[in-house]
DNA sequence: AGTTGTGAAAGTCTTCACAGCC
DNA sequence: GGCTGTGAAGACTTTCACAACT
């Protein structure tokens, strides 16, 4: 079969998310267009995106919730939880690690690390700080492959070279810098101001 | 004129935060290879999204610095700094309420709301948190048209409701549900979950 | 009747290649 | 020689429209 597109499988996350509170509010069916309503696209983008997963829907019908939801899932490899690494205990470190949305979506912070030594033994919310010196050990002990890089600019790229090396598989890379890494893990950049600066200028998703 | 291309915009303010950096660091003129180089993209692109801006390359030598940033600040509207109202004051907004990054690229944090009265008063960052019904006298007083949503999902509507009635014209969401807004109004979602979630899947960005 | 799945068309974005200019 | 700007080709994505199925 041909594989998803890259478009599609951005998407898939809040289709997830969507069939999450389906569920959870007993729906066990779902119109294309119900779904795709709650998922801020067309019907004929979420029709043909689930269409890249097999034939799932039932015409007449709709899509069978709980179905759909482990074909997903499978697709994006997230049958299991995902231990994530958090790098950085500053403010945005400190709100990363008490988010209660992560573990709700089967991502599982299972370590904050911090350069300063201050902060070490610290709590963060539910967990305590780890030296920086202990960063390979935690990451190997836990097995993580992603991790989350939440620390001034300036050193961003060491310790996204550390990270690599420990065999951290992908990145999620909160600092105002782009951080280079070797073919075989990935990066993804969220970029705070820029999506403001993309705000003010009125061109927008919901224009 | 061509309008700018959607991807060419999306692209801008990452151009704009590495040339800040070389200014900074005194360099008056950059080539296309840098300038992508640092910014993530390859110089084809970085060449075809900058002249959609005009001829501000020289042949031979490059992009002359500190012109290519006031042509982009003046493509994106943001010549001037933008008043930015936080509503929610729970860890994730406290942590932007504090984050210098946005300072450094014209985005001033003016005020903090929440919903809950114990928290009125209180400190956030560098601001003191206003109750939710002063939300519309606020943002009057302020002129602010971009707003941060760091409030519930459960809540995030009607406090997107609010913010759209007294003015606002952009949202940047972090709740983790869809707000619908009218049109004229734009909203970007940051879905932290999601990033992560796709980090999983390895189809990424450096593959 | 109601809803999905998908060919085909249209639109958008990226890559290639190189002419044009300094 | 070195670097930008851009036509043309190619790849990808969305939209349209409707056949296929329950």
């Amino acid at each position: 079969m041909t594989p998803l597109p890259q478009a599609a499988v951005a998407r898939m996350p809040v289709y997830l998310r969507v069939l999450s509170q389906l569920a959870a509010a007993g729906a066990s069916r779902v119109s294309s267009a119900q779904l795709a309503d709650s998922s801020g696209v067309s019907a004929d983008v979420l029709r043909r995106d689930l269409s890249g997963l097999g034939h799932l829907g039932q015409r007449g019908v709709g899509y069978p919730v709980e179905v759909l939801r482990q074909a997903i899932s499978q697709a994006l490899g997230l049958n299991q939880d995902q231990s994530v690494v958090l790098v950085g205990a500053g403010h945005l470190g400190t709100a990363l690690a008490g988010y209660t949305g992560f573990a709700e979506r089967g991502l599982r912070i299972c370590a904050v690390v911090d350069a300063d030594p201050a902060l070490a033994g610290t709590a963060c919310g539910p967990l305590s700080v780890q030296p920086l010196d202990d960063l390979t050990t935690v990451v190997e002990d836990s097995g993580a492959r992603l991790a989350i890089l939440a620390v001034p600019a300036a050193a961003a790229q060491k310790v996204a070279d550390l990270l690599v090396r420990a065999g951290v598989q992908g990145i999620l890379n909160f600092a105002a810098v782009e951080v280079s890494v070797p073919p075989g893990v990935s990066v993804r950049a969220v970029d705070l101001s820029a999506e403001l600066q993309l705000l003010a200028f009125r061109n927008g998703t919901a224009g």
